[in-house]
DNA sequence: ATGGTCGCGCAGCGA
């Protein structure tokens, strides 16, 4: 199986170079986020006509979630579906695709430590953790993956320094995250590369990208069952080049599920 | 030149 995440900050806006790109890479299952459109704005037949089935979770504006599947989808769950109130932001979707569940998530950015946005990134991850511990054993094939807005850690910027109180990278975001790895998931990027330097987000401003100045925080967590089974794991850096790219790479993974 | 970006949606905010 070909899984991949990509942040794509607006569909509409990026719908040529999602074609594009799933043209070219063909993945089984892509989990996007930032979609900023509405269910009956979804582009449903344009996925269709490649041979995709679709489903999406958005209000519009802001936020949004999506996952594409040539390998069928199943069981599918918008938001947390926990029993609890729904969150009011549509960040979460699930599925299952050829047998394995697979969440996609858009974390909230956090604004700055302290604020009331970073509150609630922190809830927000907590109560993920809650849910993903929910969803299935530990033992058996589970995915989540999307634009966590975390830095695992300091390879994971392009100048620790820079960030030094900053969201993205404060020790309780880096918690949250880790306590989702230590009940069982995998970042699976770092059972292939062990460098820094390996960004998956670079800001639009000020010439970024070309510098080298970005973060790796989109990430694939999956079960070690899974993640045993992961052949290779690449960032493609070249969506991020060219006329209108999102401001995030789509991150890929191939499993060896036979 | 002394900043430098996008997207949404039409001002200014969020990222």
């Amino acid at each position: 199986m070909r899984l991949a995440t990509w942040n794509v900050n607006s569909l509409k806006a990026r719908l040529p170079r999602v074609e594009e790109w799933l043209s070219t890479f063909r993945p089984d299952v892509l989990c996007m986020q930032e979609t900023k459109c509405a269910d009956d704005a979804f582009p449903l037949m344009t996925f269709q006509a490649m041979g995709y089935d679709g489903v999406h979770y958005g209000v519009g504006r802001w936020n949004g979630v999506a996952i594409l599947s040539r390998v069928g989808i199943e069981h599918v769950v918008a938001g947390f579906g926990d029993g609890d109130t729904e969150d009011a932001e549509a960040r979460l979707l699930w599925g299952t695709c050829a047998g394995v569940r697979i969440g996609t998530v858009y974390v909230p950015n956090g604004r700055e430590v302290g604020h009331e946005q970073y509150q609630y990134k922190l809830r927000w991850l907590d109560r993920l953790r809650r849910k993903v511990a929910s969803e299935r054993p530990s033992s058996e094939p589970l995915i989540v993956c999307g634009d966590f807005n975390i830095a695992p850690d300091d390879r994971d910027v392009y100048d620790p320094a820079v960030y030094v109180g900053a969201t993205h990278v404060s020790a309780p975001e880096r918690a949250a995250l880790q306590s989702m790895l230590d009940w069982g998931m995998v970042d699976v990027f770092r059972r292939f590369y062990d460098a820094g330097g390996l960004f998956s987000w670079w800001d639009y401003r000020a010439g970024n990208f070309h510098k080298g100045k970005g973060m790796r925080i989109d990430l694939i967590l999956m079960t070690e069952t899974l993640a045993e089974r992961a052949t290779s794991v690449l960032i493609d850096r070249n969506a991020r080049k060219g006329k209108g790219p999102s401001d995030h790479a789509p991150v890929v993974v191939d499993i060896d599920v036979t």
